[in-house]
DNA sequence: CTAGGTGCAAATAATTTGCAGAGGC
DNA sequence: GCCTCTGCAAATTATTTGCACCTAG
């Protein structure tokens, strides 16, 4: 109900050579007021109760205008009519559908969309949208218990499961840091991870900061279902890292290339990712944390640079080490435009 | 076409309490005929092309009943009317669905599928079915390209990705196997993992003539595009298998036990992935498969037991191995039956 | 004043149904 | 002969539209 019980302001993003009505704004309001997926028909009752003089064909047309408004988004669940659920601020997810009491339960799922995309790369399909239904029986209705509160809408949740997904990694990445300050024997590269690990530290309890104000606004979000599913790359990145670091052999160079590629992937994951939304909580912690990954990154390259060049100086394994000073040189601060890519 | 052209002599599994009729007969061959997803309009048109006598109300009227009978599937596009497809012997799929024409693509992917039923489960709901259709633009569309003859039936195509998967893993099996061989020391369980290696080899072939087989049916099979997409499981855990062996302390029992979770990972997922798929020809594939996989499972523990008793009888290592021992033991034949689950 | 916005009733579109006659077993 | 199948026309359901009138800019 709190979605976007205040009328977002921008009800001013009407579609071009459109006026104010009355009536528009009554219907506009009761479909923002209520949550969930509603029918044509379900938003009539609505508004039949408010101002009975309000005609069928009206709610129709409102309808059609907040779709092309960006406020309504219109779906299908195979009943034989359409619903719409609220779209300004909500991000486009998928949907577990329940048969026996019709209700319709949210999710997101980036590992789907991954592979969804993989599918039509293979089969050189241009995708612009897709459909992910789960059809069957929810847990209320299998188990006989109470209709659980599920309403908390989705943009907290979205916000609450990057932040989560953001939190993790930033916890991997402070962990792989940590051990290369351990591991790393040069002190000069033992402090440049050192440096990095307070760093990941810092951003760490700001994002956890940042999940507690979260949790303020519902005191029940943080024991709500998983909304935004994800497994994906930049989660595994640090812990594999964090493995290589291990292994024998491993040179203070080397390290730091491996910084650098967790950095680089941690990075475009999160950038990429953030930007397939909408305006959002959530797109805002994507990025932002895609921001912070860059940082990191420059700063690793830029030591990474520094060291070669002291190495070089000393003749310090300078032969060995020069194809992959180059490698590591990809990685320049304007890579950053290529990262929006796949 | 070809798909299921000669009318399933199974016509008869028609709906009880039903009789035959020669117009509804008329109706059943026509669809069957036809390949891709008709709408009623499209099969109504058809039909009075053959007999215009026979009316609209006819035609739904058997439109639902080849559902019932399960001749026919029931789809939506969010075209605001539904459409029909095959599905005798007719694996479920997905879609990808072409705005510009509105043909529409059929996939199947054994990784989404996954993914869904993760979801499905944290959020404690029952899946019984699930939709997964992805909108845009197909290759010809954007290109301009001639519409390739994407005819071939699925089954056929499930088919030969079926194959194509076991063959992928019986290869990663017998590479398995083979390094087996190589790197364990003593001669017993060396002698072991050759005689598997060469019944992987074996099974190999067997496989590949299966195959070669299958390709005789369509010329073309071998370069129609991917219809199963499929990374998961099996896939990887020969390869992992392969890697483990190379970890140095490994003895042989150890390498048994290795070879014992591949087989068990593998059995498992080819039968659990076999059921799920409607009578076909691919799903018999899976299913010979895992029972395949199940025999080399009973054999590496018969050769594991034996080789646990030696080591008692001779007093080597009997300690240190006997917990690993019970733990093998719970893989007995008797396991199978729990494979199902999950 | 003029281009939207609105109500009402009629029009579509896809699909279903009641009923009387036709046909399979 | 009984019960299902069929045609036809009328009914239903969800949604759209034509038209005359109303109202914001």
């Amino acid at each position: 109900m709190a979605t976007t019980a205040a009328v977002p302001d921008l009800d001013r993003l009407r579609p071009a050579g459109t006026k104010r009505s009355s009536k528009r704004d009554l219907i506009v309001n009761v479909f923002l007021k209520q949550e969930g997926h509603l029918s044509a028909d379900d938003l009539v009752a609505l508004i039949k109760r408010a101002d009975h003089r309000i005609s069928r064909a009206t709610v129709y047309r409102t309808l059609q205008w907040m779709v092309d408004a960006g406020i309504a988004r219109k779906v299908d669940f195979g009943e034989g009519r359409f619903r719409f659920e609220h779209s300004y601020r909500h991000p486009r997810h998928f949907h577990l559908i329940c048969k026996t009491c019709n209700r319709s339960y949210e999710f997101l799922s980036s590992d789907i969309e991954a592979l969804v995309e993989e599918v039509a790369a293979a089969r050189a399909f241009t995708a612009r949208q897709s459909v992910v239904q789960i059809y069957g029986t929810c847990d209320a209705c299998s188990t006989g218990r109470v209709t659980q509160d599920e309403g908390s809408n989705s943009e907290l949740l979205f916000a609450r499961d990057a932040l989560r997904i953001a939190i993790a990694t930033e916890r991997s990445g402070l962990e792989f840091y940590a051990r290369g300050a351990r591991l790393v024997k040069d002190p000069r590269g033992r402090q440049i991870f050192h440096k990095l690990a307070t760093e990941e530290k810092s951003h760490l309890s700001t994002l956890e900061g940042r999940y507690q104000d979260l949790l303020k606004q519902d005191p029940q979000l943080e024991s709500r279902p998983t909304f935004l599913f994800f497994k994906g790359a930049a989660h595994g990145l640090f812990a594999a890292g964090a493995d290589q670091l291990r292994r024998d052999g491993v040179d203070d160079l080397e390290a730091l290339r491996i910084g650098i590629r967790c950095e680089r992937g941690s990075h475009r994951f999160f950038k990429r990712y953030g930007e397939r939304f909408e305006d959002s909580e959530g797109k805002r912690i994507f990025l932002e944390f895609a921001d912070e990954e860059r940082e990191h990154l420059e700063l690793l390259i830029r030591e990474y640079r520094a060291l070669v060049k002291r190495q070089r100086a000393t003749g310090h394994k300078a032969a060995a080490s020069s194809k992959r000073a180059r490698a590591g040189g990809r990685v320049k601060p304007g890579a950053r435009a290529r990262s929006a890519q796949r």
